[in-house]
RNA sequence: GCAGGAGUAACUCAGUUGGUAGAGUGUCAGCUUCCCAAGCUGAAGGUCGCGGGUUCGAGUCCCGUCUCCUGCUCCA
């Protein structure tokens, strides 16, 4: 990332934080990794994104139905769906090098038979040093060193070394679940853990032995919270299509959380172990599946670009095969070009009847298709476009930034203004008297009423001097100003202000909430 | 998880060899002000990330820990 790349995201975060944006979790008790708050503005701006994601998937399409399912689920699914085998894979650390990795995948690229003579790389001559004391120290094994290299380890019966610098010295494999468990009912399962750890049941128990027995143990109060909304429009598949009376083609749309305990976070909220999902389930019948692939990856890139300052900084990327994931048969990024690079926003993912098939065979249930034109029974193909709300957020966040340089009273500085699309502005419509006095604040107050009664977001603002007013605005993104000025008094017309431009114009202040209502209209 | 950097007021940051915690911006109140961060007066606001230690005395030195940033690694 560049200089001017990092000052850009650091600006950010620091507006969002005084604005008002976002804040940090649990900031006065120094913060919670990983999680973040939305503030006023922030949860306007989310609800405004998540709302526009509604209305053009639902509510303006005959072939979309929505569902708000339960974030927890039966464990049954996860294990249908493989979340709870691909989620928790051994992991391994590294004690010469510290680093952690998969020990299923060392074990095709550094595999090892007992015995085996391995010479450790270490990368630079001093790393070989240090490593070689800490392995004779801790360890008892003197390695000859040959400049980064060293001499000299003899493999042990685990079957692989590790993958960074060959090291025969590692922790033991460890789970690493990446989805959130926890547990339903009042009675804390540990309980029945600390009973049979006293009860001598878990004696001689060891490794993987121990773990089957102690999950054995909690297994029946265990629960998952989700770590996709996905699972839940498969499993209600055929309740929806019956209940809706639903023809193939047709999908089932839904927004909210999910969980993942991601091993890392990165990049402000583009990364979080909590985070907010839009997902259709689109499903059709086999054949059918490339073509609405095609129709639904251009149908979302142009989604985002619709609404947004910078088109160009959108692209739609094809997953090579080694990215797909294993029930995919195709699958296409929307990617944004963030202040660090290009980076995922939404994708587009062809997962043929893998999930249906899944649950059919799990459950018991029929989660088929009848078409009664051709008179024929299948299973439907799915194709996912899956768009993170969060990250949607910060995509118009950055894409809304601005920096301008006008002239001020004191010269020129520097104006902050967030351009957002007016369907996504957090406040729609500033409505303020010129001077607080002569009966302007009255007159606008009155003008306030009417952008209540219509469901309009305005705000009332009288503090400061006016160019102060126009400023913060700008830097919140408030697309337009309403002025009750000296000649309002007179004939009663007031200025409307435009962000992006300064413009002003005078209009009637009986016309001003038609007039930004007009102007919302607009996509 | 690894490596590096950082954490002092709401924000951006000063703070000397260890000796009473500072500025600008912002916020609030009042005055002024008829259009783009104007001016004047006053005020509020700080567990110096947190916890230990050394010291007569720690924002400053030492240890631990948390959080953020950057690069790797990871992301069924």
């Amino acid at each position: 990332m560049s200089t001017n790349d990092q000052d850009l995201m650091q600006k950010i975060v620091s507006l969002c934080k005084r604005r008002g944006f976002v804040f940090q979790s649990s900031d006065i008790y120094g913060g919670l990794r990983s999680a973040y708050d939305y503030g006023p503005l922030g949860a306007e701006l989310k609800r405004n994104l998540m709302s526009l994601w509604w209305r053009d998937m639902v509510h303006r399409r005959e072939d979309v139905v929505g569902l708000d399912a339960s974030i927890i689920m039966h464990p049954k699914v996860w294990h249908a769906s493989g979340h709870l085998a691909g989620f928790s894979d051994p992991l391994v650390d590294c004690l010469v090098c510290k680093e952690r990795f998969r020990a299923d995948k060392a074990m095709e690229t550094h595999a090892t038979a007992e015995g085996d003579v391995l010479t450790l790389n270490l990368g630079d001559k001093g790393r070989a040093k240090t490593a070689e004391a800490l392995i004779a120290e801790r360890f008892g094994v003197q390695l000859e060193r040959r400049g980064k290299d060293l001499v000299g380890a003899a493999a042990n019966d685990r079957g692989y070394a590790c993958p960074n610098c060959n090291s025969p010295w590692l922790s033991e494999e460890r789970q690493f679940n990446l989805m959130f468990k926890s547990s339903v009912g009042a009675v804390d399962p540990m309980g029945a853990v600390a009973a049979a750890i006293e009860g001598g049941e878990l004696d001689g128990l060891t490794g993987r032995d121990l773990r089957a027995k102690i999950d054995a143990l909690t297994a029946e109060s265990a629960v998952y919270l989700r770590p996709e909304t996905a699972q839940a429009m498969f499993v209600q598949f055929a309740n929806i299509q019956q209940s809706m009376a639903m023809k193939v083609p047709f999908g089932i749309a839904q927004m909210g959380k999910s969980f993942r305990n991601e091993i890392t976070v990165e990049h402000f909220i583009f990364r979080s172990v909590e985070f907010e999902q839009m997902e259709m389930e689109f499903f059709c019948e086999p054949g059918t599946d490339d073509e609405w692939m095609d129709f639904w990856s251009n149908a979302r890139i142009e989604w985002w670009q619709r609404y947004a300052n910078d088109p160009e900084r959108f692209r739609l990327r094809a997953h090579t095969p080694d990215e797909l994931a294993h029930y995919a048969k195709g699958c296409f990024d929307v990617e944004y070009l963030y202040p660090w690079g290009w980076g995922e926003l939404e994708g587009i993912a062809n997962r043929t009847d893998y999930d249906l098939q899944k649950h059919a065979k799990h459950s018991g249930a029929k989660l088929e298709y009848f078409d009664p034109q051709q008179q024929k029974k299948y299973t439907p193909y799915v194709i996912e476009p899956a768009a993170g709300a969060t990250r949607g957020v910060l995509v118009y966040l950055c894409d809304a930034y601005h920096e301008e340089t006008v002239e001020g009273a004191k010269g020129p500085e520097t104006r902050v203004v967030l351009k957002f699309h007016p369907k996504l502005a957090p406040i729609k419509v500033a409505v303020m008297p010129l001077v607080k006095k002569n009966g302007m604040p009255e007159k606008a107050r009155a003008l306030m009423e009417r952008f209540f009664e219509k469901g309009i977001n305005a705000k009332y603002d009288e503090q400061h001097a006016i160019g102060r007013r126009y400023r913060r605005h700008d830097e919140i993104g408030t697309p337009w100003c309403l002025t009750i000025d000296g000649q309002t008094l007179e004939d009663d017309t007031i200025t409307i202000r435009d962000r992006d431009t300064m413009a002003q114009r005078r209009i009637g202040i009986d016309d001003a909430v038609a007039e930004i209502e007009a102007l919302l209209r607009k996509d």
